[in-house]
DNA sequence: CGCTTTTGACCAGCGC
DNA sequence: GCGCTGGTCAAAAGCG
């Protein structure tokens, strides 16, 4: 599969969302990169039509924000991206409230984007650094129907150089986000320009064991009951102390002031007893560990994210008529499980949810031949279903590299072949290493985009600021 | 034949 | 205690 030949790239452009191609386009865009042409702007040909997302669409938006807010626990703050510059933020080291730009947070563990063999590997886009900190309410992004919204393309070819660049100050590696959001928009060729709005998250529990996902392998199934309710302290109480480098008593103190109101806070790791109580209505979770909600338009029902499930349930789930599938990952020594449903007010929407991280790299695809199986890479679908799914999907994940492939498998991150992702979203972040080249293009009414770090470069940042600020030495 | 999905039943947590 | 709800189980059916 081709990759993407540039760069963790910046879109400075405004932005907004386009229309996307058919996965033939995007092929066709990809294989032009030994050209050194880069696809992204031919991917994202409209990328600065503005959007009317107060019209008709703002229903279907309210509702999948009503729902989000529901699951989380709080409401969705509308994302003001106009005039800011992205780039100024992302050099920003300071606060830059709702700064669009989506970053890698330490309380969302980073290995979970960039640890990912597929993710990290394949032609596929990256959370990036973090470039600001933001002090303001928890947020859950709601940028895709902004006018001129920006976005972010990855692409992680260049060399690992994790430490080329100043490290910011580690204060605001106190501020520990617990939710991320990107955009994943359809690349099928009929979605509405106006279409649905591009809602995406993360969200990160940072349960009991969310930190080890950063530092180690370890099992992530966790059956910890929830910790004492009437427990006011707050403290994390990870299995293991000694990996537990997210907070100290003095951070906690900066944190407190930060958010003085514990409720309005869920995103925060402090919110975990109130993501634990409220993140599951109804529900019986017990498995406390790290989970991601990804949600991305696609007109399949279960995008393939490069490990392999197997549909052990579906049910129909109060809000939404359309039914939420339930998978486990088909390696018997895995307890990765995932549910998918389609958004109440957007079909084309499917939100992802993974609990647990897998403890095995992504299996090869299967391959398909006459006669066989053409089963996807990832979840096994039915026939009907696989022949609507793109190349993309059904590629293989390509070869780990160094380092990425050193890289423990302590995502349960969404494998998502992000092979045109768009990100965005706010959060309270710290700045990562970065640096900045030249690479960047503007032609025509294109973006400008600005080469950025890869994921190997944001890691190896993570790890270095884990070993000055902790110890920790992976 | 092997693996998958389907689907109704069952389980367990939570709120009232 | 009861009902609601999300999550899981497991037998049956489907598919190549």
């Amino acid at each position: 599969m081709s990759d993407f030949d540039g760069n963790f790239i910046e879109m400075t452009s405004y932005w907004a969302p386009p229309s996307s191609p058919s996965p033939r386009t995007i092929l066709a865009m990809l294989e032009q990169t030994d050209n050194g042409m880069n696809p992204i702007s031919e991917i994202f040909p409209q990328t600065n039509i503005p959007r009317d997302h107060d019209t008709d669409q703002s229903g279907q938006r309210s509702g999948l924000r009503e729902r989000l807010a529901a699951r989380i626990g709080f409401s969705l703050p509308t994302l003001d991206t106009i005039n800011m510059s992205p780039l100024d933020a992302f050099f920003r080291s300071s606060t830059v409230p709702n700064s669009p730009v989506v970053a890698i947070s330490p309380g969302f563990s980073p290995s979970a984007l960039l640890q990912s063999p597929n993710m990290a590997s394949d032609s596929s886009q990256i959370i990036p650094p973090s470039p600001a900190t933001n002090y303001g309410p928890p947020e859950m992004v709601e940028t895709s129907g902004e006018d001129n919204a920006r976005t972010m393309v990855f692409n992680n070819d260049l060399p690992y150089q994790p430490y080329n660049v100043d490290l910011p100050p580690l204060e605001v590696f106190d501020d520990i986000p617990t939710e991320e959001s990107f955009y994943i928009p359809s690349y099928e060729p009929d979605v509405d320009p106006i279409g649905t709005p591009l809602v995406a998250s993360f969200e990160s529990e940072l349960g009991d064991d969310a930190h080890i996902d950063i530092i180690s392998i370890e099992d992530s199934e966790s059956e910890n009951e929830n910790k004492d309710e009437d427990d006011e302290d707050y403290q994390y109480d990870y299995e293991d102390d000694d990996q537990d480098v997210y907070l100290d008593e003095e951070e906690e103190e900066d944190e407190d002031n930060v958010a003085s109101d514990d409720d309005a806070q869920p995103s925060s790791p402090k919110r975990r007893r109130f993501d634990q109580a409220s993140n599951n209505i109804g529900a019986t979770r017990t498995s406390k560990t790290q989970r991601v909600i990804l949600q991305m338009e696609t007109d399949e029902d279960n995008p393939n994210d490069g490990y392999r499930w197997r549909k052990y349930g579906q049910k129909v789930v109060k809000g939404n008529p359309n039914p939420r599938s339930y998978y486990k990952c088909t390696n018997s020594e895995c307890k990765v499980k995932k549910h998918v449903e389609r958004g109440a007010d957007n079909n084309k929407l499917v939100v992802t949810t993974y609990d647990g991280i897998h403890n095995h790299p992504s299996p090869p695809a299967r391959r398909s031949n006459s006669g066989s199986r053409n089963r996807s890479a990832g979840t096994t679908m039915p026939q009907n279903q696989i022949d609507r799914t793109s190349r993309l999907a059904r590629d293989p994940p390509p070869p780990a590299r160094t380092p990425v492939e050193m890289r423990p498998f302590s995502s349960m991150a969404p494998q998502v072949n992000l092979s045109h992702v768009y990100m965005t979203g706010l959060s309270k972040l710290p700045n990562i290493p970065v640096y900045q080249n030249p690479g960047f293009m503007y032609r025509n009414d294109e973006p400008m985009m600005n080469v950025m770090p890869d994921g190997a470069d944001v890691y190896g940042g993570i790890m270095h600021r884990l070993f000055v600020k902790f110890g920790v030495d992976i």
